[in-house]
DNA sequence: TTTGATGCAAAGTATTTGCAGACTG
DNA sequence: CAGTCTGCAAATACTTTGCATCAAA
């Protein structure tokens, strides 16, 4: 999906919940679904700055906690500063993570849930969400 | 590995790197081998308050700090109050979270370095480390 | 005796919350 | 016009740090 659908979509639904569509509120989304991006909060909230140089820091967070309410991001916690969302596949995916320049992949895995479902009703567990990430260099730092 | 062996290695370890065997190091790290046990750092200090009632947080967490260094903790970066830590199987390994009881268990996956490393090599990724959790409902939770 | 460890309190940092005023629908 | 959202500042909560004192080896 590409952002621009993606963004189109998150409107959609906040409409239809009645949530009202803020010039912050739409920047926000945009930074979030916004091409290879993982953005962190504060990330976000230095690129709405440009445009609406008043938004708080505490909008940016009331904004990803309604996402999160509704199952429309995804929470990576994890970041020396802190966490980071995945605003286009709000799914549990994999995700390689560069311990050098910060950069995050997305990634698939075959048959991973069915993986997930036999490790788990191995040991009596039923499963609500999980979590897989990959810490190492990417490509471009390995070269350095 | 028992709980009593893992403290024995652990402390020949510190022995030989020249690190003093205070009395609250030497609680400390015996709560963190003991079976089945992936306390918090607030866990540990209640657990050592019981024989050393002066001992700090602070020095639980300089304790956990040390084993980071020499890479024999590993921190499990959840939980609502502070992280948890796994001081028996200090490399990484799936852990099967229980969202409601906040029960902790290990497991194994067959192959599953090879899953990463096909997974890491396929996006010129080189790997340092990784996390897997499963969240879900424990068997006992899921009875009641 | 030496020097690393402890314990207290204060600082740090990411995130959340309360509330008055602003603005969407 | 009603009620939600914003933005500020203060509150939270986990973790780290500085420093004087203590004690392991």
């Amino acid at each position: 999906m590409d952002s621009q659908k993606r963004l189109d979509y998150l409107l959609d639904v906040l409409r239809e919940r009645g949530n009202r569509l803020t010039p912050q509120r739409v920047a926000i989304l945009r930074a979030l679904v916004r091409n290879d991006n993982h953005p962190s909060a504060e990330q976000i909230h230095g690129e709405i700055l440009r445009d609406f140089p008043t938004t708080s820091l505490a909008t940016v967070y009331k904004t990803i906690a309604l996402l999160k309410e509704i199952g429309e991001i995804l929470e990576l916690g994890f970041g020396d500063d802190g966490s980071r969302f995945d605003g286009r596949k709000p799914y549990p995916h994999p995700h390689l993570i560069c311990t050098q320049c910060g950069a995050i992949l997305d990634s698939e895995v075959d048959n991973f849930n069915k993986l997930i479902d036999n490790l788990a009703s191995r040991n009596g567990f039923s499963v609500q969400t999980h979590r897989f990430d990959i810490f190492g260099l990417c490509s471009a730092c390995n070269k350095n």
